[in-house]
DNA sequence: CGAAAATTTGACATGACTCAACTGGAGTGG
DNA sequence: CCACTCCAGTTGAGTCATGTCAAATTTTCG
């Protein structure tokens, strides 16, 4: 049953869970492994699930009318992943979500979360405070996007998720970026020269 | 005491409210007018209020090491204005609020708000909705950041905002657009040549 | 009306993209 | 263990979208 640890010591940071309540909550919640290159969402697809990331990692995509791919964000250990517009719409996704190594996720379905909040009020709280945090971030890096070279972008990622670099081919990440993968190869090539 | 109206309308389509509880949370609020060019938050200053248009417009904005500024959002009716970030960690604000327009709004502390939720906890749920789709519109505009030219963006900013480009000297519009002034210029040339 | 602010226009510069070729592992199978 | 392929990454030439700067024009508003 020790699976949900993750997510309840994750939820523990922010509200205090009762043994009933971790109990109650538990019973709502599934876990599922992924393997390389599966899918959790699909665009096109109405995402039924939040996922919490507890192993591996996941990315968060979608192809443009051009046949381009985004990637939108990653997600490693104690990270959400899901295409929060579907979800909480309950209308057709956006995202891809896909496994970028094996993954172990807890996830839990838009019914279930209803649920939980009926019984469990004080998750409205954990939910609206991790939400809050999450539009912040988003809020950034719309102005970093703005404001910044692609050089230093790359930079500042580079010193915010120095985990998630060592872990992914360096095409997604300049895809995360705005660029295109030879852009960010020259831009390392400079940065080389540089020092 | 019905300068409050326009908010308790709004909340009242997401969650219901007793008589009671309007009450109660009108003891909370409170009404502020702005003239033109006043500031309602400044960059470095903590943000202590959220606000919430009832009439007129401002624009969310900061200024760069360049000392360029970047405009991040504007707010107009029934819309909320705050630095975020600066709100829930109560740190110094990257942002600054100032109004284009003479006007007036609902605002309320970061205490008041704490207070509120305690005594009406169905507004953790009212709170958490609107943050939910808060950080959905910022993710697509990330998205759309990243995906269309400048040219497109600017469509489809009058299309979804057509109030707002009439009320708005284009040289804000152009920094929301994350281009220059000049440019956006060009591309309204080329826009009329066109059809 | 006159001054200041906003917008337009043009010449030129540059950051970032495209496309195509090349390099260099990491399997895979004979 | 070699040959082959496949995929990620690099490099270079040419192009395009957008930026910069400066001047001209139009609009706004006291």
């Amino acid at each position: 049953m020790d699976k949900f640890r993750p997510l309840i010591d994750y939820i523990n940071r922010i509200v205090t869970l009762t043994e009933e309540e971790e109990q109650q909550l538990s019973s709502l919640l599934s876990y599922r492994k992924l393997l390389k290159g599966q899918y959790f969402l699909q665009q096109g697809d109405v995402c039924k699930f939040s996922g919490f990331v507890i192993k591996g990692c996941t990315k968060t995509f979608y192809v443009d009318d051009e046949g381009q791919e985004h990637v939108v964000m990653f997600s490693i250990e104690d990270w959400w992943t899901s295409d929060m517009g579907s979800y909480i719409t309950q209308k057709p996704a956006d995202f891809n979500v896909q496994c970028l190594e094996n993954t172990e996720l807890i996830h839990f379905s838009y019914e279930n979360q209803e649920q939980m909040l009926r019984e469990i009020p004080k998750l409205e709280r954990f939910f609206r405070i991790i939400i809050e945090r999450a539009f912040v971030a988003s809020q950034k890096r719309i102005v970093r996007n703005m404001s910044m070279s692609a050089k230093d972008r790359y930079l500042l990622f580079r010193k915010e998720y120095p985990k998630i670099e060592q872990r992914i081919p360096q095409y997604l990440i300049a895809s995360y970026l705005g660029i295109t993968k030879e852009f960010l190869s020259k831009i390392k090539s400079h940065l080389i020269l540089e020092q």
